[in-house]
DNA sequence: GGCAAAACATGAACATTGTTCTAATCTCCC
DNA sequence: GGGAGATTAGAACAATGTTCATGTTTTGCC
């Protein structure tokens, strides 16, 4: 999950520095993700926020929205990651859908730029729980989970935004509800 | 719903040529967001397409977003209108679903610039259904069926646009699937 | 240590886009 | 037909996305 994916990375940093200076700028974006959403993320803003020159940027990114996706990236992985380490011990599909929206949320209130998690990353979300409910709960093959997951993890996202929208913290109500929804799908949808 | 909301019309036409024109600015707006997104929305791009000067755009739309928010208040204006004629003797709340799904599918497939219907937007969805909901099925209150309803329309949103970007006429695997969760989700939040 | 090659830094310069402004033209109604 | 308000028109300004040539630092190697 490190090799430059598709294009929005035009080179690597290799240098120790450059690997910091790109953090830089990945923090710096997600900063004026945060304050202003994505009309507020110039590339000179970023620029000057990380104290790197304009060219640095376009150095590493292949342009603005190269370097949005790659904070998308990085946003995605810690919430795999996140999830992952939840899931130990789970066995069955309710726990999961509290699980995954909870560190959802948690992500929301103290990652910067979380917001950022477009219907590319949203797919990859879906696969990665459809292979841990078949590997550990259900033995049906995981072509079959895959798609009810995404569903339900295109809707969560949807009503966590919303939630988010209404409250900064997270509305409680639509949080409760996203679960309920996700509970109320999942048990017509999955195979029993 | 036809006066000047909010701040995102700067004037309203009032002469017969100036009327059309304005159209024609929502129309080439309509056209250019179908085909490269909210990117290729350039304000210029929609002069030289509605064959108008750059500054007709900004005589009466406040600005880029104005004239987004004034195509996506059009585009909901046909909604409810469409819904509205299809809701002629319905009587429960499953009939709907299919019915508000269908016209959104109708729509998303005719109607250009259809995809920009944002959340302020899907709210006023919501009070919608939520108002007929309590008018000729439920005698509940309305307040008690908006938020289920908000929940639902938001939802079902994000499952339609996955659809369409799955597919241009709508995957109907993902259309039968947001039926299948509304009604799942719905059976439940609404009062029996 | 010293050297060449690669990686990186830097910011001026260019292209495009969002927006404003002032002057000229047109519509409508008395 | 005349005048006030509505509208047209596009040049001009500002901000933003992007490239490029040049100079500096790091790395691997003898």
């Amino acid at each position: 999950m490190i090799g430059a994916v598709g294009s929005s990375v035009r080179r690597s940093p290799v240098q120790q520095r450059s690997v910091e200076r790109v953090n830089q700028m990945l923090d710096a974006a997600a900063a004026l993700l945060d304050e202003g959403g994505y009309e507020a993320l110039s590339t000179r803003a970023v620029a000057a926020r990380a104290e790197v020159p304009i060219g640095s940027i376009y150095h590493f990114f292949r342009d603005k929205r190269g370097l949005a996706d790659a904070l998308a990236r990085r946003n995605l992985e810690r919430f795999l990651a996140g999830i992952e380490r939840r899931l130990e011990g789970v066995t069955h599909w309710p726990a999961m859908v509290d699980l995954v929206v909870d560190e959802y949320v948690e992500m929301k209130r103290t990652v910067p730029g979380f917001a950022v998690v477009d219907f590319r990353e949203n797919r990859v979300v879906a696969e990665s729980l459809a292979a841990h409910l078949a590997r550990r709960i259900s033995p049906a093959d995981q072509a079959a989970l895959t798609r009810p997951m995404t569903v339900a993890v295109e809707a969560a996202d949807a009503l966590l935004k919303l939630a988010f929208r209404e409250s900064p913290e997270g509305d409680p109500y639509y949080v409760a509800e996203t679960k309920e929804l996700l509970r109320a799908y999942l048990d017509r949808a999955l195979p029993h």
